[in-house]
DNA sequence: GTCTATATCGAGATAGAC
DNA sequence: GTCTATCTCGATATAGAC
């Protein structure tokens, strides 16, 4: 059910995804999809904790691992690309609803996650600037929010024909660290 | 009266911004507002061929100037990011509610729009590829999208303690062209 | 656990007086 | 050109029968 729910919310968003469109999906009618769920927004709530709880997740083991920056950068990207594309339903909720729930007090845990997250690449970031790995002109804080846009959109292009999670999170890297210069 | 909507389109995003929410901004009751216009959509219309006719100019103008690739994206990013944030409105509308202007048949300018935004990237890039200044193992059309998504999300966070335009711009093309390694 | 029926609400939009 | 009043519609959610 849940599952279902998702299903519809990565495709259209959350907003645009009406209960009576889940219940179609599930074979009954709207009414009954309230014998499983109080409200739309508990189901919402669902999806997004459970993604914010696995990515979080692959971010601390990625820390605590104990590499150097880009190690450790580059295990983030990689694990938690596949992360993402099984949460693609929440992702697309960030994605299209963002205002939506940034705005409810139930869906505060989205932005102290998300201020976590940043945290930890610009502390990557800031590691790698001090051991001469990184470039000293580097702005921490705007190299990341322009990065994590750029590693989070992705899943919203598996569609037609589409990249794999690996040719893109090689590309991504490949440009990361070395941008397209020949 | 565009200007005061599309400025609460940018800040909440289209669908979440009310007429009667625009028509308070303009100290006027909502059914008022009707008289200058006839429909909600028709605002958000203005607001995006508005905007698209503008950064196509620039795309053309750069591809017109008969400057290698590295020139040409250099023109494009530099250019295009100011028009994006003269435009946050329409920015923001494509971001937060681009599901629901995708499935409408009115805006199906959108699509082609983008299609050659798309096509001028991909060309530029091969381009520099077939010349040897980018690299030979380059996904040009994966890069593009990267990009592209890169490019017109930093109008998004033009709100606390900011970047300058300029710095996002100059920060964007040292990742492109050179990554982040030192 | 699903149905029918309906309550409730907020949104976009309209009509006609002033 | 703005007001008051109201229509219409679609959406979330509820109540109670089966």
């Amino acid at each position: 059910m849940v599952r279902l729910a998702g299903e519809l919310f990565a495709q259209k968003g959350y907003r645009a995804t009406t209960v009576r469109e889940i219940a179609d999906a599930a074979g009954i009618l709207s009414g009954s999809l309230y014998h499983h769920f109080d409200s739309k927004e508990s189901i919402g709530d669902e999806i997004l904790s459970g993604f914010l709880d696995e990515v979080l997740a692959d971010y601390r083991g990625a820390v605590a691992s104990g590499d150097g920056p880009r190690e450790v950068l580059e295990q983030i990207v990689r694990t938690s690309s596949h992360t993402l594309v099984r949460h693609r339903a929440a992702l697309a909720m960030l994605q299209n609803d963002w205002s939506y729930f940034a705005a409810q007090p139930r869906f505060a845990y989205l932005r102290k996650d998300l201020r976590e997250i940043e945290r930890i690449w610009t502390g990557e970031l800031q590691r790698g600037k001090d051991l001469g790995l990184f470039r000293a002109d580097l702005d921490v804080k705007l190299t990341y929010r322009l990065l994590r846009e750029i590693l989070w959109i992705p899943v919203h292009w598996r569609q037609p024909g589409g990249f794999s999670t690996d040719q893109v999170v090689d590309a991504f890297l490949r440009l990361l660290f070395e941008g397209i210069t020949a």
